[in-house]
DNA sequence: GGAACCAAATTGGTTGGGCCAATTTGGACG
DNA sequence: CGTCCAAATTGGCCCAACCAATTTGGTTCC
């Protein structure tokens, strides 16, 4: 992989900000004393916190330091991919808020997709619907298949903006998904449940859509509070080295 | 401003791409010759390249190039913030999909608000609309200010995911706001509407809020029709030179 | 002529040293 | 006690390299 020293830095420094328990508008250490902790080069550093700034994760202050952001409110939706691919899990508390932004999202995209999709937009979801038969039916791993389903259908809103919006935010639930899809029996059914909102599609009905999206969800809830009372203190996340 | 010479480096570089028209996959020229094109050290082209990288607007390859990536579904949010803060104007045949995008996010903001608002939401909502009337009485610039009600608004929603998305999707749009209310008119009708949200949103009525921020909505349309009319080919954001 | 091979050039990744301007700090001086 | 000035510290920026991997272009050999 690329860029190894920037995004080790960038891994880094997420956990060390939680570890010192640092709050919005906390000094960070210098970016002369962030090299010896994390025993890079400068310049490495200085690539770390620009990516983190234009995140709106950081503020560099001339002269005065570098200070951390709002985190709630200014942190954009790419800080939240960013901490996500750095192994950082959710918290606890935001996953709740995580399905309700999904199905906010979703139930407009059915709606919207069901108005206005074309038929090449059903050929090509009827492509990742075959193509996620066949690891069903073999292997297990049908996260990234889920995604490409679920962003088939918003393309299908023919609306780019919404599209990127939606984008983004659905990389900040990847790994969320990777544990979701671990169990072969969400697999099943997630697939019979596409299968449903294929063909709701495919006849326009938007109510019976977002009908099987609410129940589809109602299933992801119900998984993510079992899997809460499994392992009460563990990282909600894919397994992250610390 | 500090990081003047990245912020100008990513500035020069997004208008490079248009104009050359590169499309995604597309190879930029190599660190090396940008740094000559923009008269930047390397060490400045790196930065723009990591922040542009991290909002996926560029890939990099060792030993081979730094590539377009897949503008219209993969680059990011914060990228469509980059661009109008580098003043980069948005495609005119987006500008619809940015008020459709709105109006979803909206609409569930109000209906979500109404449901969980608490008593501090509303002196919160009550304090920016103070300010507002002071603001509309004397000089003129609403558009912050809006931008503070709406933003107030998501928060009474309570979903700390949701607000970051709407925040990062508001962000996209200062440019036009700015357009926007610098029509005295559009600041008194803005203001009014939110007054008549402020009301529904006390009582919890969450039909009315709905009607009102469609009667908005429809006034924000006009606008942008008749603005388009105006400067058929002219740019739709604050002057930039295509 | 064609294929195998090798060296030079090019690519992004990374490091270290250095200079600048602005601010802060702390002690010396009146 | 207050004033002032020099040293240390801060982020912003640049330069000159070296590295590993790939590409390129020729050269050599069959």
């Amino acid at each position: 992989m690329n860029q190894v020293e920037v995004k080790r830095i960038v891994a880094e420094l997420l956990p060390y900000i939680r570890y010192h328990r640092l709050n919005p508008g906390d000094r960070l250490p210098s970016e002369r004393d962030l090299c010896k902790r994390f025993d890079a080069s400068r310049n490495a550093v200085r690539e770390a916190l620009t990516a983190l700034e234009y995140m709106r994760v950081v503020e560099r202050r001339p002269n005065s330091g570098i200070y951390l952001q709002t985190l709630a409110r200014d942190t954009s939706v790419d800080a939240m991919v960013m901490f996500q691919d750095a192994g950082v899990p959710p918290l606890i508390e935001e996953v709740a808020d995580f399905v309700e932004t999904r199905r906010i999202l979703e139930i407009q995209s059915l709606t919207l997709a069901c108005a206005r999709r074309t038929d090449a937009d059903l050929s090509h979801l009827e492509a990742v619907l075959r193509a996620s038969e066949a690891e069903i039916a073999s292997g297990k791993p049908i996260a990234e298949l889920d995604a490409a389903f679920h962003l088939a259908l918003v393309e299908a809103t023919h609306n780019q903006v919404f599209l990127r919006l939606v984008n983004s935010f659905y990389l900040t639930t990847r790994g969320q998904r990777q544990v979701f899809f671990r169990d072969p029996d969400q697999c099943r059914r997630s697939h019979a449940d596409h299968l449903a909102l294929f063909d709701a599609l495919r006849e326009r009905d938007a109510d019976r859509a977002v009908a099987v999206l609410e129940r589809h969800l109602a299933s992801v809830r119900a998984f993510w509070n079992s899997h809460a009372a499994d392992e009460d203190g563990a990282p909600g996340a894919p397994a992250s080295g610390r």
